[in-house]
DNA sequence: TTATCTAATGTTATACCATAACAGTAAAGG
DNA sequence: CCTTTACTGTTATGGTATAACATTAGATAA
């Protein structure tokens, strides 16, 4: 299971609120319906879960969560939900977790690094423009025409920094 | 599996005769001696299995080899060796790929970013000193301390665009 | 409307990735 | 030597992810 104890303003300062997740979940139909994707109940859900949760969930803690709700009860119900939902830049899936969280900055075209706190497991998204500038280069270097990538970074969060010292 | 066509001359240029394997393994020896480790049979033969195969492997994939070879079939003998080599800078983990490579400048003290080709399945480590100090950068300002990082890009690989072109 | 087509959901089954826990063995140090 | 520690091997289990197929709901067009 991925954990994790809420350091209150740091990770989710943008979609703590239950009305800032209604108005995210409702933008987010809007733009998939513009792209002719439909944000299903289950997908709606998940990105919800996603969105409340503080951090990052595995598929199969997202799996419980909407079978207890009535919708299915095997792993690609929640599988599909997700990669739905990354497709469409809803979510992103943090590898180094086995996990995924709810894009910070939905139908911002953007490039994200994700900050994971080992402390409190929190994860947060930065910006990521020059970090992706910069591999670029380096993937120039060789030749290679980067496609997407993964950018993650494990250490501290400042909340957990200052608890520490 | 992890598989992989060998695109001569991009992913392995630094490791790929039977002479520089050896010289390499020679050194990482020496070099884990001096830290007080040991590079066993197993975990000499797992270096040297990373250092012929053009790209990553997978953990079973190793554990195969070394089993038809008379060691240990289950798991953890794979995971072990593996791990033992990430930690001595010997090897890295490509999580995108749930697998292993070898190191390209073990001994040095590098970051390095990792360059997935999804048409020939190379991987070819970059040097990413300015990713990460970016990278750095990023997460200063969210008042983040980074331990460790994941790069990873997938994309094509020179030989691949040319193909393809 | 109703027939048709397509996308989405749900299921079963299986494959793949990784580690805990413990027993036996080999190496290092007294 | 004998003790201690590190390494190897095993069994067993847990966690992650997808293939394949049946069913249902939505969209499309006659
Ligand atoms: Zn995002
Ligand atoms: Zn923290
Ligand atoms: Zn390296
Ligand atoms: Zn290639």
């Amino acid at each position: 299971m991925v954990t994790q104890s809420h350091q209150d303003g740091f990770c989710c300062a943008d979609h703590s609120g239950s009305a800032n997740v209604a108005a995210i979940l409702d933008s987010a139909e809007s733009r998939a319906r513009a792209q002719g994707a439909r944000l299903t109940p289950v997908r709606r859900r998940t990105l919800e879960i996603l969105l409340q949760s503080h951090g990052a969930l595995g598929a199969y803690e997202i799996l419980d969560r909407l079978n207890a709700e009535g919708f299915g009860s095997q792993p690609p119900v929640a599988y599909r939900a997700l990669n739905f939902l990354v497709e469409h830049g809803l979510a992103h899936r943090i590898r180094r977790l086995n996990a995924f969280t709810a894009c910070a900055h939905p139908g911002h075209d953007h490039r994200a690094a994700f900050l994971i706190c080992e402390t409190c497991n929190s994860v947060t998204e930065a910006d990521a423009v020059a970090v992706s500038a910069a591999l670029g280069q380096a993937a120039q270097v060789a030749g290679f025409q980067i496609t997407r990538a993964t950018i993650e970074a494990v250490g501290q969060c400042r909340a957990c920094q200052v608890t520490s010292a």
